[in-house]
DNA sequence: TTTATAATTTGAATTTAATTCTGTTTTTGA
DNA sequence: TCAAAAACAGAATTAAATTCAAATTATAAA
């Protein structure tokens, strides 16, 4: 009963992780190296990682200054949920391509958006040609990013 | 008085940059293809993204399920800015490994910091030990986040 | 507009890396 | 303990990255 969901890693695993979450172009070779495996071997466990959907996508962070996205903005959502009608909110706003993260959170708001735009008309915009398609929404709340300090998404990889 | 600060990118640029933010191992054979040039030409376009900081990483996203990173959250802290005091706080916060996201927001809340870890006891274990150790916060808030319908930091790019 | 200069691009040649494959070793489970 | 499966190494092959000289294109000064 072996299901390519579980996933087991071994301290190799972990090691190649690491290294190609901190750079995805790093190539085989020096992978080994720091392995202490053939560069072949490593190509297998990172076939395998792909397979069973650890690693999930090779990316480049760009940075958003050169694209004139200056406004980042975080929005707190209120919602009817309803028996059914729970998912409809939170997939129509998954869909816009300027939403980056859509989560289910405790508490009193229902809903947190990460939302990155060229400024904030644009945020309105969209605000106004999605949000109010979407049915259930009570109210929003919105916090607008002055300044980021940090930003990544890279996880604490723990070296067993 | 050209500045590699100045981010000029045409319509070539914003295709390869949508290209290898889908897939920073896609080979500049392919990239090539697609805008029409030869490998060669594409090679110095993307060392000249880099040099720009323009192209910020190379990354991999890593399934947080498959390394237990099973809580995340958000915080928001209030903080006296005192004149000077305004940056420990924050340069502090960035320092924590798990913590992905420190932003300065306008509104009653200062900082939100947006973190991932183990559980909610290792959560409590970071706040104890780094948070306490830091002055001028005054209070915090956090949101846990229950399930997460998007998470991604891909940038909507023009083509012009 | 002309012209010199710089920047960009190409395509062939070369270097480097990825991939395949076979034979071994290691692990796993009956 | 032993058979089957999985993982690995290393050589051979294929593919990609990189270099570089020559050509083209863009830029700016006169």
């Amino acid at each position: 009963m072996i299901n390519e969901n579980e996933f087991v890693l071994d301290k190799i695993d972990l090691q190649i992780l690491n290294l190609m979450q901190e750079n995805s172009r790093i190539s085989n070779a020096d992978i080994a190296r720091e392995v202490g495996m053939a560069p072949s071997g490593v190509l297998e466990r990172v076939k395998k990682l792909e397979q069973k959907k650890v690693i999930q996508q090779y990316t480049t962070r760009i940075n958003p200054v050169a694209l004139q996205q200056k406004l980042l903005a975080f929005i707190f959502i209120k919602a009817n949920v309803g028996p059914g009608c729970d998912n409809l909110v939170t997939d129509e706003i998954a869909k816009i391509p300027e939403v980056q993260e859509v989560h289910h959170v405790a508490g009193d708001d229902c809903y947190l958006v990460k939302i990155r735009t060229y400024d904030s008309a644009s945020l309105m915009n969209i605000m106004r040609t999605h949000f109010s398609q979407i049915p259930n929404i009570q109210s929003t709340r919105t916090t607008i990013v002055l300044e980021t300090v940090k930003e990544q998404q890279q996880l604490v990889i723990p070296i067993k």
